[in-house]
RNA sequence: GGGCGGUUAGCUCAGUUGGGAGAGCGCCUGCCUUACAAGCAGGAUGUCGGCGGUUCAAGCCCGUCACCGCCCACCA
């Protein structure tokens, strides 16, 4: 046979973008025509959950999709018809915002260039990050199919958004009210209560007094927000709060503003906290804005939209920032002699979680989903099984956050994303909520119908994504056949965001779950366990990762630490530990090659397997059936280590090095044999790394030689099943003595600093009952290489020559000649230590058995375990006391 | 205020039915052994956060305390 011969050097960029594009160009990520996917089976589906259009990919992207990648690369070489679907999302505030900013870096105020001009900016912006992230997608290999490629606000996924707004609306679980909402003032927009983040912030709590009408004395309040009085309508006290309940019914004058207000009793008040009196501003307080519905009073709005004060304040304050209006309002309280103090008090602030600027309650009109209704769909399919959380605690927050909803502000006061599709007819007032453009039906012709300004929260595209994609609201083939979906993979920061409210919105329009499995991956951070941030400076490129260590090294070391959904703190050198990886299985597969030059491969039926080869068919077995129990739980990094260790010290410590036995024979039958043994287990090596290791393990699949049945590409070759007839556990136990009588040997030239090319004699002895003799003695040539020992003897007792260092193994004794190069000294304190060390263990395993109640109460293959252990201890110190005494005469 | 996670080798972390403490990196020693120095062979390092309990047996189960972190929550 002609070797194929690898690079002596292994440069991952000779052929990462080559084999992408041949995945690619060949259909493999493609599930094949739908129409004939149920017939091959339970197809297995995941949609990506679509990075924002803001920017270009981050580690957490990375993470995310590698962990995709594995899954999707598993599930298809087990045979199942496999899609992932890819897409992006429009982010309504993130991307206006970002261009926004690049406009204002250009002199354009976004007002003067007009919606339409804008709009048309964002999607220029959009194309631009969306052909960098698909590139980094396709760079860290993703294997999605791209021809099913979806964006949020795409004209699918529009109709979808439509159809769901409209469908909700006739259902009453839409509505629209001027409400006292969460709202940014710097993006100029209304926001859901999820999208407000809180955080401490120093700040004062300020106390003050509101003279009574009647001149009969004072009511002293407290508050972090004096500037609010200025919309205050009512002062509350508690009801039976004794102090006060002379005063209920009266009326307070508020200060610098002269409003005439009620004072009111309510059971909100808490009479314990400060003077018991509440100043209550309705329009800008959500609990002051439930008591002022319960008392009918008038609701105040002081703000602009930008957060300036406005015309119904007193002149003095107007278009004053709240920081500004606040200082003056303290001056203007201490020169008036309303005010009585002020102490620091910290408190938690909400933020705008896209550009940090503080939160305002501000009343205005806003659409809203009722929430409940769905939210009990959702946790019923929890609650029924139809969908698990991986790790499981994640149902907590899933469970707590539905339980406790409230409804969900879907307006946005933004240029970017959906128009909510509702028209006013200008004349007559009329509402008309539809599907369709109703300015392009005939019969309104000359109507005045203008379509509301706003658009939806990007969430409502969000979380109709697993079907929207698919073709819904059109009966599609594809929605047929790959909905529901199988597993979602997902950070948790957004299970309330997008997981929680994609079942939601699936339970009410599709009847069931959109996916089974919900895999949670925690998130990526420095390794000082700061979250990883543009502003700091932090973030690891992915694309870097990819330049500098390579697709698999990415791939591989995210999978390794993706452990139980924990956060991981990772820099950017931690992918060595990748690419150490692929060097590694380029340089077996290398050498592999190079010796088949001139062979002839054994077709596999005609093979005759030893001992050591049915060694490595064990632990090949074994790692099938590790990675299969740990992908079915999700435990990525446990599948990965599996492959690791397999390869690197199975099959390469061990395997390769015994098969030089063969390879280095002179019978050219047993080189046969020995190279081809080695190719099938190449081969299936690299299937069983393919969905760690794609590129090199396809690059290196695509060259071996074609033995009949190899599979065209090694994304579409079959996974390693477990195979109990590969099962040897007997061939398992016995090898490892081998392996402990070659450490023992290696240890000792290490200990003595014998030269490798020393070549050193030993002989062994075995204890009665050990079962594995024969097999050392059957594969004494292996040992003898593996040690570099140039004579071995079997021996029934005590070394037959003077002059050796004795080693104890399990079941054996080894006596080793280092006439030349011993160092009694030395060789008294290793026995020493190895005495110490085995008669500790000696002494617990006999405290055991001396224990009543362990031999009791302890299951039966235990204690016999631990006997056995006592006899072999036992006998190792007495050998070793024996030896030492020899030693020391 | 409620909930959750973490505390294991110098660093980052595994440890899934309770039964002889592990990996990678780093460190030390010896090797350019005809695949790989991004390598090979070997080595050192742990009161498994503290205390108490259950058990014949606890890193693992229970209780409690401490510290770190996250999420949720309207106390002006």
């Amino acid at each position: 046979m002609k070797a194929v011969e690898l690079a002596k050097s292994f440069n991952h960029k000779e052929f990462e973008d080559r084999i992408y594009a041949m995945w690619k160009e060949r259909g493999y990520f493609s599930p094949g025509d739908p129409s004939e996917v149920s017939a091959k089976g339970n197809p297995f589906v995941i949609v990506i959950p679509p990075p924002n259009v803001t920017g270009v990919l981050h580690m957490g992207h990375g993470l995310n999709n590698s962990l995709q990648d594995v899954l999707v690369r598993y599930h298809r070489m087990l045979g199942e018809p496999t899609l992932w679907v890819p897409g992006t999302d429009h982010a309504g505030i993130a991307t206006q915002n970002v261009v926004d900013r690049k406009l204002r870096e250009r002199g354009i105020d976004k007002y003067d260039l007009g919606r339409e001009k804008f709009v048309e900016e964002t999607w220029k912006v959009k194309e631009e990050h969306h052909k960098v992230i698909t590139r980094q997608l396709e760079r860290i290999g993703a294997s999605c199919d791209w021809s099913r490629e979806r964006f949020t606000l795409d004209e699918g996924l529009s109709r979808a958004v439509n159809e769901v707004f409209v469908t909700l609306y006739e259902r009453d679980l839409i509505y629209r009210g001027y409400y006292l909402v969460n709202w940014c003032p710097s993006c100029g927009t209304a926001l859901s209560d999820d999208e407000v983040v809180h955080w401490e912030e120093a700040g004062k709590l300020y106390r003050y007094t509101y003279p009574l009408e009647d001149g009969s004395g004072n009511i002293e309040i407290a508050t972090t927000r004096p500037e609010s009085m200025l919309g205050d309508m009512a002062v509350a006290v508690h009801p039976e709060d004794g102090r006060y309940s002379n005063v209920v019914g009266k009326r307070v004058t508020l200060p610098l503003v002269g409003r005439s207000l009620p004072v009111i009793a309510d059971e909100y008040v808490d009479m314990e906290f400060g003077s018991g009196a509440v100043k209550i501003t309705p329009g800008h307080d959500q609990n002051d804005y439930d008591i002022a519905r319960r008392h009918e009073l008038e609701l105040l709005n002081i703000l602009n939209p930008d957060g300036t004060l406005n015309e119904n304040v007193p002149e003095r304050y107007r278009d004053l920032s709240v920081k500004d209006a606040r200082a003056k309002v303290v001056e203007d309280l201490k020169e008036q002699g309303y005010y009585l103090g002020d102490e620091d008090n910290p408190h938690q602030i909400g933020h705008c979680y896209r550009c940090n600027s503080v939160i305002e309650p501000y009343l205005s009109e806003q659409w809203f989903v009722r929430m409940r209704p769905l939210a009990d769909k959702a946790l019923g399919a929890w609650k029924r099984g139809e969908v698990r959380f991986y790790p499981k605690r994640w149902e907590n927050t899933y469970t707590a956050w539905l339980e406790n909803i409230r409804d969900w502000c879907i307006s946005r006061q933004l240029w970017w994303g959906h128009r909510i599709p509702v028209w006013y007819d200008q004349d007559s007032g009329e509402m008309i909520v539809s599907r369709e453009d109703p300015t392009e039906k005939p019969e309104n012709a000359g109507r005045n119908l203008v379509q509301d300004e706003d658009v939806l929260d990007t969430w409502f595209s969000s979380w109709l994504w697993p079907f929207s994609t698919l073709g819904w609201p059109e009966q599609t083939e594809d929605l047929e056949v790959f909905f529901p979906t199988s597993t979602l993979v997902t950070a948790y920061d957004i299970i309330f965001f997008w997981v929680a409210r994609m079942i939601m919105a699936s339970m009410e329009f599709m009847g069931q779950a959109p996916f089974r499995d919900i895999y949670i991956t925690g998130l990526i951070r420095d390794k000082q366990g700061q979250k990883m941030s543009k502003s700091l400076g932090n973030g690891i490129d992915p694309l870097d990762v990819v330049n500098e260590f390579g697709a698999d090294a990415h791939k591989f070391t995210l999978a390794f630490l993706a452990t139980s959904g924990q956060d991981i703190l990772l820099e950017k050198d931690d992918f060595h530990f990748g690419s150490k990886f692929a060097n590694k299985i380029w340089n077996a597969s290398r050498y592999i090659l190079m010796n088949l030059h001139g062979r002839t491969l054994v077709p596999a039926d005609e093979l005759s397997f030893t001992d050591v080869d049915r060694w490595i068919y064990h632990r090949l077995n074994e790692a099938a059936v590790e990675v299969r129990r740990s992908m079915e739980a999700y435990r990525f990094s446990s599948a990965a280590q599996a492959v690791y260790e397999f390869f690197w010290s199975d099959f390469c410590d061990w395997y390769i090095e015994a098969s030089k036995l063969s390879l280095y024979s002179d019978d050219e039958a047993e080189k046969d044999r020995g190279v081809s043994l080695l190719i099938y287990v190449l081969e299936e090596s690299l299937r069983l790394l393919h969905p760690f290791m794609s590129f090199i393990t396809e690059e290196i699949f695509t060259q071996l030689p074609d033995f009949g049945g190899k599979a065209e590409s090694a994304i579409v070759a079959s996974y390693p099943q477990p195979n109990d007839e590969r099962s040897a556990p007997e061939i398992n136990s016995r090898f490892e003595s081998l392996q402990e009588l070659v450490r023992l040997i290696r240890t000792l030239r290490s200990e003595f600093t014998i030269p490798p090319a020393k070549r050193i004699s030993f002989e062994i002895t075995f204890e009665a009952d050990f079962g594995g003799g024969e097999f050392l003695r059957e594969h004494v040539e292996l040992v003898s290489m593996l040690t570099g020992a140039e004579e071995i003897g079997f021996v029934d007792e005590q070394p037959s020559r003077e002059g050796s260092v004795a080693l104890v193994g399990v079941g054996f004794e080894v006596y080793v000649y280092v006439r030349d190069v011993v160092d009694v000294e030395a060789q008294v304190t290793r026995l020493e230590k190895n005495r110490q060390k085995a008669a500790k263990q000696l002494e617990n395993t006999r405290r055991k058995l001396d224990n009543p109640g362990f031999l009791q109460n302890a299951g039966e293959d235990v204690v016999n375990k631990e006997r056995e252990k006592e006899q072999e201890l036992s006998r190792q110190v007495e050998k070793l006391d024996t030896y030492l005494a020899d030693l020391k005469v």
